[in-house]
Parts: structure tokens; sequence; C-alpha cells
DNA sequence: CCTTCAATATACAGATCGGTATACTCATCC
DNA sequence: GGATGAGTATACCGATCTGTATATTGAAGG
């Protein structure tokens, strides 16, 4: 990736974010990248292409974090869970203040053959299963139904974040988390 | 409202619900609305007042159908907001298959100025009080913490519908807001 | 040294965008 | 019966959209 290419998809990734995808045209992803349109083409091959590593980027970038997030929690499922809203808390105030770039992207991309449409359900599959992985370790057989919780809390989180509707929602939803994980635990503990 | 002012809103509502905001030309709009442009621009002036009437009749039909909801509801508080998430569940079944209309939009729409912002905004804060409203009754004195978890809720299951990412999520999300309410119900009884 | 390549500047193409203009039809209503 | 208003049909406007063409510069690499 040239550095020209580099400035592009930065542009685009603010801009697109911000504004929307259909609301930005190249000319002006261009302007703010200092780059001709005839570079962005060439790097690029079409807006769609800019799309899509738009959102790929972003896929990627939001599991390295999370990632390091969870590396460095306890073993424990429910410390690893509590995890997953931490670093979201910290991501959000960095770089989300206008909510879930996949879901505001999927509210754009109707079309289930554009070639982004993968990247935005894998990550909310991938997120769905990390969360009912770990709930299994905590609710032995109802990994599944409690994985669906955690899954509302947190995208419920992400939303009320974006609407700025009430005061550090995604905290409320780590704390919320943890008192339905320390009550399934000691219920799955008393089965 | 003329009959061909309410085709131009009706297929305006589908397009912009199934499409998205900037991806439907007002072309296509009068089209599928079988009306020409004079029509639709001597009714409506510009395409952002077709936007603003798309958000704000799908806003007031929703408190309809809400308020029908509540109305066949038990008087009880809890019932009251199990009633919501019953209303959200048909209503979402019917009318949104791609998530919430609103928060659709304002993925699309950034600029606070912008006249559609405040329907948009309006109707997360009504929401949000109703929740809160109701949760008061249930937990006095806490109904702000509860109605915020209750909003997390409803939210992340109104985004998880339309990601149709795990069956039925308003139903889950019902009976997590039913098991909520229960145990801070006897909680706050047993103070 | 000479090729390659990433970049620039500028112009343009064709389509679509939101919005307007003109002329006409038809029904309703004082 | 003439005015009013809702509608049609069609053409147009300037702006913007994605994408391409042409010609040039400058640095790196064999």
């Amino acid at each position: 990736m040239t550095p020209a290419a580099l400035r592009v998809l930065e542009a685009a990734a603010r801009l697109f974010y911000e504004r929307g995808i259909h609301a930005v045209g190249v000319d002006l992803i261009a302007a703010e990248a200092g780059v001709t349109k005839k570079t962005l083409y060439d790097r690029f091959g079409s807006k769609e292409q800019i799309v899509v590593e738009y959102l790929a980027g972003r896929d990627e970038r939001w599991r390295a974090f999370l990632a390091q997030h969870l590396d460095a929690a306890q073993p424990a499922a429910s410390a690893r869970v509590l995890a997953v809203f931490d670093a979201s808390r910290v991501w959000s105030a960095e770089n989300s203040s206008k909510g879930c770039s996949m879901v505001n992207a999927h509210a754009e991309i109707s079309d289930p053959s554009h070639p982004a449409y993968p990247i935005i359900t894998g990550q909310k599959e991938w997120m769905l299963s990390l969360f009912t992985d770990l709930a299994e370790n905590i609710a032995p057989g109802g990994g599944a139904q409690l994985g669906w919780t955690l899954m509302l809390l947190h995208e419920g989180a992400l939303v009320a974040h974006g609407l700025n509707i009430f005061p550090d929602p995604i905290g409320h939803a780590r704390e919320q988390a943890r008192t339905l994980l320390a009550t399934t635990g000691v219920a799955a503990a008393k089965r």
C-alpha cells in the first residue's frame, strides 16, 4: 500500500463514517487525501473497492484491538466477557462516536451480493460466536441463550452510544453483563 | 394529502427503508408512485421534505401502534414493559426487516441541523423516557438505571433483528426483560 | 542510462442528481 | 361557464456523480 493509497483510505474511512457512504463522492475523498483522482483509481479501481477496504480495515483493527484486551484479561470466561465490553467502551470513545460502522454501513448497503456485505455480517456473526463460546463456559448447555443476551446488551450499547441518549451506555451494559453473569454463574453452580 | 401525494410517500417510505435515503432519487420515487416529478414537487417541494415526512409518518404510526398494545395490556408497569417488546416484535415482523428506520436514518443523516434529525432523536428520547417511567414504578428510585437496561435490550434486539443474526431476538429480549423485572421487583419489594 | 512506477495536473465523458418550465387535460365548484 | 387545482407529459437546467484519457514529473532500481 503506497503512502498515497493510505491517505486515500484514511480520508475515505473518516468521511464514510462521519457522513455516510453514499453521501461521500470520490472527488471529495481525493481532495481530502491530497491526491488526484487518477491515483485513487490506479490504486483502488472503484469506489466500491474503497468501501470494501474501509470496512475490512475497520473490522481488522477492531479484532486486533479486542484481541489485545482479551489477552490482557484474566482467563476466566466471565472476566473475558467483561473485557469485551471494556474494549468496546474505549474503542467507541476513540473511534465510534456515531455508533457501529458495520451497523451504519448495513443501513446503506442492502444488496447481499455487494462485496462488502459479508464483512458486515461476518463481524456480527464472529462477535456472536465469541459471546456464545464464552457463555458456554459460564453456563454449560445454555451458552447460546446467554450469548444472545450478551449480544443484545452489546449491540444496544453501541447504538445508544451513537445516539448519545444517556451517559456511558457501554459502561452500563458492562455492569448489567456483570450482574447477569454473576447470577447465571451461581445458578449454573447450583445445578 | 392528495391520493398522488400519498402514493409518493408510500413509495418513498418503502424505497428509503429498503435501499437507504441517499441511494434513492426523486425520479425513482416518482416512477414507483406512478406520478410525474412535477406532481411530486408540487406536493412536497423538495426531497428533504419527503424524507422528513417519511420519518415523521413512521414515528407517528409506531407510536399509535405501541399505544394500542399498551392500552390492551394489564395496568401493572411490568406488564406494560413487556407489552412494548411484544409490540416491537409484531411491528418488526411486519415493517422492519432491516432494523430500526430511525437508527438507519441516523447513519445517513449526520447533520444535527437537518430537519429530520429531531424526529430521530425525539423518538429515541421518548422511548427511553417511556421505559424509565415504567421502570420507576417497578423499582422506585432506580428507574433511570433500569430504564437504561431495558433500552439497551430493546435497541439491541432491533439491531439483531435487522441483521438476522439469531432467531427471534426481540422475543428473547422480552424474556430477558421479564426475568430482569422479576428479580428487580423482588429486590425492590425486599427493601 | 534507461526503464518502471507512483505520482501530478487537467480535461473530459456519460450518467444521474435535485429541481424547474411549459403546455395541456380534466374534474370540481362557486 | 369560468376559475381553480390536481394531475399528465416532456423537455430542460446546472451540478455532481463515477470513471477515463492524456501528458508530464520525479525518484528508485538494475
